[in-house]
DNA sequence: ATGCCATTCAAACGTTTGTTTGATTATTTT
DNA sequence: AAAATAATCAAACAAACGTTTGAATGGCAT
């Protein structure tokens, strides 16, 4: 599918800039960071060349903004709805799953055309093996790491750091993994799945992970 | 750590393409399949540039033969000892876990140098975002997954082959990215896990799992 | 209208990439 | 020992890449 045929002036007020952020979260979404030319980035987004290295300085620095720009949101409302969970009330480990995984289904409800683009592009965020995206990732997840190991230990005092810290990193795994295949998924389920839909998935992993953190 | 500085004359015995898979091996295991060049591997292995081409074809058949080598025995033996359970017996779900993780485990284990170069480069194939390596797992998965599907569905019966299918997603998610961060983990612990051992991340990663498994 | 600044543009640069070539060396076969 | 096959080697190839350049173009304040 092409990017938007809308043949906008791209040098009207400075559209460039935002269109470059566009195509390539698109284009790196389905091919990755390395795999996707400066060039075929600027073809389908009707500008210059050079118009990346002059907004951008260089294409580490427009792998970078793309992925801050989809994950530094994610990572705020994590900590956000993270901080208005109220530990006496029922289920808290359920709101901190939520809290977990909803901004990631939420952004690509949001900025989604009908496809699934964001969530290919979050979820290789997520678990990039990338240096240059993972030094991004690196960057905040230490802090939002911490917040859900506090969070998770304060649900269940029995629960120790340690534990915690990998709790999380497999509700991640298991985020990102099922995200990034949930095309494959729809293949092989053939038409089971709502396809417009990823409200099954979504409550199939949280009653995963709801179990799971549970564990002993 | 450089590669085995044992000055075996290469030429002998037909090392070459061995070598080549070791050292390819490595170097993709921790910068990934782009990021190293044919340059950097044959110079590392002490051969020349041109034997990849002789002896592989091309950089993606190197690439096939890494993946296809790492991947086809442990999905071999994730059949074989899915296919020894025996369903009359306690907890056959432990046991599809241990069927599905342990090898993995095992081959870090079995040719582990002392670093957990083969977690990384056996989580890199399971959750690659690599066209060139998906289409290789791509090609064994399906059938593993099917075996899996079945094998959680009669020792579920409640339990649909949807949400079976979700679950074992979920499981190579957890599976893939909490070995790959092994190290980022155990910097975060400052030294409460056993460095030389993955027992600790094993028995958690079961624990976890065989609750997630017998979700609604 | 004029000068100024930001932006766009076509073109070229230098590097690195995977690949191929043709000669040379080693190994095996006869 | 001679011929044939296999493997290695240095060198070059063409293509693709990110980046840089300097001129051209736009809007905007003076």
């Amino acid at each position: 599918m092409i990017a938007n045929e809308v043949s906008l002036d791209s040098r009207a007020a400075g559209l460039t800039k935002e269109r470059l952020l566009v195509v390539a979260g698109e284009l790196f979404a389905d091919r990755g960071f390395d795999s996707v030319s400066l060039r075929t980035i600027t073809d389908r987004a009707n500008v210059n060349l050079a118009s990346v290295n002059y907004h951008f300085g260089s294409k580490e620095e427009l792998i970078g903004a793309v992925v801050d720009d989809i994950v530094r949101p994610v990572n705020e409302k994590r900590l956000s709805l993270l901080s208005h969970i109220d530990y006496t009330k029922q289920d808290p480990i359920r709101k901190i799953i939520h809290a977990f995984i909803d901004p990631v289904f939420d952004i690509s409800d949001s900025e989604n055309d009908g496809d699934n683009k964001y969530y290919k592009l979050i979820s290789r965020c997520i678990a990039s093996r990338d240096e240059r995206v993972s030094s991004i990732i690196i960057k905040q997840f230490p802090e939002v790491l911490a917040h859900f190991v506090r969070a998770l230990t304060k649900a269940m005092p029995s629960m120790d750091s340690n534990s915690a810290h990998l709790k999380i990193m497999f509700m991640a795994g298991a985020l990102a993994h099922s995200l990034f295949h949930y095309e494959n998924l729809l293949l092989i389920s053939e038409g089971r799945f709502d396809l417009n839909s990823t409200e099954v998935l979504k409550s199939e992993l949280v009653s995963f992970l709801l179990m799971g953190m549970n564990a002993s």
